[in-house]
DNA sequence: GAAATAGTGTCTTTGAGACAATATATG
DNA sequence: CATATATTGTCTCAAAGACACTATTTC
């Protein structure tokens, strides 16, 4: 390995923002994600993730977080590297690495975001056509954040403090887009809540216990990355 | 996202590779990989993991498989992406982000590698201390590889053409350090695979039968992520 | 035939999933 | 009490794992 890096490479971040918001049509609870209008070219006028350049100072997840919360005012509660993009044709005229990251915001949180001429929110399965590879970028965060959700606690991450097991299931069918037996989806997580001494009451039946998450049980597991 | 990109980031590409070798002492199948010496700082005389410079004419799995051929003269049968490092103090006086890949090669592949002064295999759980961060990173491909072979039929990138069922667990029990018993692996596997109508002669045993794997049947799901 | 591995059969346990039944709030 | 969701119970099926048993080669 030479001592002179060569010139004329530029490193990019740029993440996928997954929230969840009722449906125009179906009024179900589905994936939206924020995108960002291009103002310049290449791609000016058309849609792309948000993103930015990394600066010497700040690490990848840094630079992740920083250029998510100036482009969109968002701050995640879930962020994870989703995969580098180098391909060398995927901008004109420049040659840019990507470094994908992948964030879950709760509804909350989505609420406050700023929308705008230059933000705008889109259901994640009917995305107009982006700018660069965004299309497929998205496509594998899906994928990725599907697979995700089958076999770790991520759900959680859209969550707030406390939830009722009915609100943790309409997460998860929001996401794998099919419905989940009460009862048995109950027995499946039943094991890594903690439930608290409060009921939400007001509703025309029965009222459901809330719960909190178990600290210590981990999210994810994703080995020996702790971090992000 | 401005047009400029500041300067003062360099892209490195590094490559964890795997092979079975048998062990010193136990003689057991077991994990090796191949490591350079570097010979400039940092770092000077330090192990460290096969990488390079990525040039703006290539792509970023080019760039891995390139360097990969020049420093080891290896071609692997499996490449993937691992992970892009990018701390601002992973490398001393500089800032290096390396995008990271792993790869597998076969048993006689790593027999004519390349291995001199420069060059040198280790078993993957005795290493010495390596250059900059990269013990975390053979950490993580580690984790990444026992994760994988338990759910993909990754374990076929070590064999050859054909194979005995033996031989596969083999490959099985040597990454996931665990005996396996040989009636319920096959249970496991025989859906995947093809048998051929040859057998293996010469042992003081039942001759086993040859397979061959299912190219119909991809060896990892990586998603929307066909490529590497 | 003895030894060694190849390959088959079977039993137990575990978890997922379908679905019935009971519980408890509101109106 | 009717209704609606919460919560519990039960049954079936499939996969994993433990382990006994049979098959076929070489020496």
């Amino acid at each position: 390995m030479d001592t002179q890096a060569p010139e004329g490479i530029s490193l990019a971040v740029s993440t996928v923002i997954f929230a969840l918001r009722p449906h125009p049509v179906t009024g179900l609870s589905t994936l939206w994600l924020p995108l960002v209008r291009r103002t310049r070219d290449p791609f000016a006028g058309k849609w792309a993730l948000p993103g930015g350049w990394v600066t010497p100072d700040e690490s990848l997840s840094d630079a992740a977080a920083r250029n998510l919360l100036e482009t969109t005012a968002l701050e995640p509660t879930y962020l994870e590297q989703l995969y580098a993009f180098g391909d060398v044709d995927r901008s004109p005229d420049a040659r840019v690495v990507s470094v994908v990251y992948w964030a879950l915001v709760r509804a909350e949180e989505a609420e406050r975001a700023a929308e705008g001429d230059n933000v705008g929110w889109f259901p994640a399965d009917e995305l107009p056509e982006l700018a660069f590879d965004h299309n497929a970028i998205v496509d594998y965060a899906l994928w990725r954040l599907r697979t995700k959700m089958e076999y770790s606690r991520i759900a959680l991450a859209f969550l707030g403090e406390t939830f009722t097991l009915s609100e943790l299931r309409e997460v998860h069918e929001a996401v794998l887009q099919k419905p989940l037996d009460p009862a048995n989806f109950r027995r499946q997580v039943e094991g890594t809540l903690v439930p608290t001494d409060h009921v939400v009451t007001g509703g025309r039946h029965r009222p459901p216990r809330l719960y909190r998450y178990d600290e210590s049980i981990e999210l994810v597991h994703n080995g020996p990355l702790a971090h992000a």
